[in-house]
DNA sequence: TTAGGGTTAG
């Protein structure tokens, strides 16, 4: 086929449209008509590979222009130095700078924004400041790009400052609604970092009273200052108030849920984004709904996002593969992880530090020290969160040693400052080790205030470790730190029934009647044949409970002639009077592993997902019917994962 | 053409 060059740039604007979803196939058709473009077509492949996140790409077409001696104009550096700050890649940011200059396109408007907008990007405020302060005539986007360049980098007053200077130069009060509204929600984001509310409600007034109607940008800004706030409600009602929605606003909004944890509804609005149509999905939506699967450990829908993600390519893309080895990891299939981890090329630290976390929530800490080891000797940096999940999986699996150890060498081998969270995991694991003391002197000796996470493992290791006087001070600073958890009221009066100290258990209920504390209800949740099944704890509502009942009933028959005495602990100690019912009550995920066994085919791995901690009586029932019954049977419990198989639990009984 | 969307822990 020949193209004459007239016609090029029109056949590509349609390719372009036809390949919105990946670019690869789009620089291929590129590619074939390379020698025939003229600098219009290639500053639009460049600019059709930046806006599809293709920045790499987009960086390598800009430097095969210049390689091939075309002249680039004004609109050739734009997105190119966009692509650079996308990066972060400041060198080739740089390096444009330069060619820019040597174009003289340096105080374009236009041009000297992108650089701006790099340099604030990657970190270096004074360079943007300096390419500001040399613009003769600054527009409104000049003035932008400084200001939210100040915000990326904190400094939040200084941003404030130029608006308001702004507002001056323009001699407009906060009444007048002529401004620029992108000024006024860049301005609106800054303000909901610092919470200040009155200048917030200022400029969300200017912004309602000039509307964002046909103003994507607005609208979508709105949604992630709102979410920001914590308005989660906020952000809906713009969204769903928005005249058009491009990808930004659907991305935005399963975002938005996804983080927040609101699995379900993240994924209502991707169903919603693929039933209305128009809008072919990207990487981006795809590694949000990726995080909402991990949340709610929905692995069959994260399967079909995999599979997804090979169709459209997207494999190679980073950010991605992490995604799917967290879910993948969070649903209870590490060794799939391990799968997606090997055939991923490009690993960052949150690719390896995910991997790291994933064996450590199964307790499989050998091979979480494995990982990491590997990831040192490719010559990734760990971070705080990588420490973060390497002591975490020495805690899980109680590695002692090899947890004092990287605690010991984080600081001055790798320079991560030991934070409040990796004492929390050295509290925990010292704790249950059985050295209460130095668990105790590691708090007294922290350099930062310590939290209720740091108290609360400490208590837990009280409990294991039947030490009423070290329990009664961890449970004073807690009831300071976070009254309004019953978890830490309930916890302490297990173990003043564990010493028999009843009417201190008495006090307990008292206090926690008093404050009003209510223990939230255990459920678990199984999913089968694409239907989601929830349990309570005694649960009646569920179309087959008698079923379900009568079946539990002959488990348990089966499991006393292999041994089996209930633990009654658990019930006894429970502060709440209904509790006391629990001998004729029934924990939710016994209910559910009745319930998956009965309704999936025999061999099949049952696999459930709990709100709280698993009890010491479940934990026995559920390692006896893996056997009883020859099932695996996997449960999420509220901080890792147990692998029930032939009698015994992947935690080996330390949790 | 400025602004706006994604990954790792607890």
């Amino acid at each position: 086929m020949r193209i004459s060059k007239s016609r090029f740039c029109p056949m590509m604007i349609k390719r372009k449209r036809q390949y919105s979803a990946g670019s690869s196939n789009l620089t291929a058709w590129f590619n074939k008509y390379v020698d025939k473009a003229d600098v219009s077509c290639w500053n639009s492949i460049i600019a059709d590979l930046a806006r599809s996140g293709n920045s790499v790409e987009a960086l390598r077409a800009f430097w095969s222009m210049r390689k091939l001696s075309l002249r680039p104009n004004r609109s050739s550096f734009p997105c190119a130095i966009k692509s650079c700050s996308a990066l972060l890649d400041l060198h080739s940011g740089k390096q444009a700078h330069q060619q820019a200059l040597v174009f003289g396109f340096e105080s374009d408007l236009f041009v000297s924004s992108a650089l701006i907008d790099m340099y604030s990007r990657c970190g270096l405020l004074r360079d943007a400041w300096t390419l500001f302060d040399e613009i003769p005539h600054r527009n409104v986007v000049s003035w932008t790009s400084i200001i939210t360049g100040c915000v990326q980098n904190d400094h939040t007053r200084q941003a404030l400052l130029l608006f308001k200077h702004l507002l001056l130069i323009q001699q407009i009060d906060y009444e007048d609604v002529s401004l620029d509204p992108v000024v006024l929600v860049s301005v609106l984001s800054a303000c909901s970092r610092v919470s200040s509310n009155r200048l917030t409600q200022c400029v969300h007034g200017l912004v309602m009273t000039r509307g964002f109607d046909g103003d994507l940008g607005v609208g979508n800004t709105l949604m992630g200052a709102y979410s920001k706030c914590g308005q989660l409600r906020l952000s809906r009602k713009v969204f769903d108030g928005m005249a058009q929605r491009d990808l930004v606003s659907w991305n935005s909004m399963i975002a938005i849920y996804a983080q927040s944890g609101l699995s379900n509804e993240a994924l209502q609005v991707f169903y919603g984004m693929v039933k209305e149509g128009g809008f072919l999905y990207n990487a981006v939506t795809l590694s949000a709904v990726l995080l909402a699967c991990a949340h709610a450990g929905a692995l069959l829908v994260g399967q079909c996002i995999h599979d997804q993600v090979v169709k459209m390519g997207l494999e190679e893309n980073v950010i991605v593969s992490t995604s799917i080895i967290d879910m993948y990891c969070k649903c209870g299939r590490v060794d799939m992880a391990r799968k997606a981890f090997d055939s991923t090329r490009e690993k960052n630290v949150k690719t390896w530090t995910a991997m790291v976390a994933g064996y450590g929530m199964h307790g499989r800490a050998k091979e979480a020290l494995e990982v990491f080891y590997k990831m040192i000797s490719h010559g990734i940096k760990p971070n705080y969160i990588t420490f973060v999940s390497l002591l975490n999986a020495c805690s899980h699996a109680g590695l002692l040693e090899e947890g004092w150890y990287w605690f010991n060498t984080m600081n001055h081998e790798f320079g991560v400052e030991p934070g409040i969270e990796h004492y929390g995991c050295m509290v925990d694991l010292l704790g249950r080790a059985g050295d209460l003391n130095k668990a105790y002197d590691l708090i007294k000796g922290m350099a930062m205030r310590p939290d209720s996470v740091v108290w609360g493992s400490f208590l837990g290791a009280c409990r294991i470790h039947k030490n009423v006087k070290l329990a009664e001070i961890s449970a004073r600073k807690l009831f300071e730190l976070d009254p309004s958890n019953c978890g830490y009221y309930i916890l302490l009066s297990n173990i003043y029934a564990d010493a028999g100290r009843w009417e201190d258990v008495e006090r307990m209920r008292v206090l926690m009647k008093n404050r009003g504390l209510v223990k939230p209800p255990g459920f678990s949740v199984v999913e089968l044949k694409g239907m989601v099944h929830l349990f309570l704890v005694g649960d009646r509502e569920h179309p087959q409970h008698k079923k379900i009942y009568e079946y539990l009933e002959t488990l348990i028959i089966k499991l006393q002639e292999v041994g089996y005495a209930p633990d009654v602990t658990s019930v006894l100690h429970d502060v709440d009077e209904e509790e006391k019912e629990m001998t004729l009550r029934v924990h939710s995920e016994k209910l559910a592993v009745a319930f998956g066994i009965m309704n999936s085919v025999p061999g099949t791995t049952i696999q459930i997902i709990k709100n709280l901690r698993v009890c010491a009586d479940c934990h026995t029932v559920i390692k006896l019917i893996s056997k009883v019954v020859n099932r695996q049977i996997v449960i999420r419990d509220s901080k890792r994962f147990h692998h029930f198989r032939d009698g015994l639990c992947s935690c080996g009984d330390f949790w």
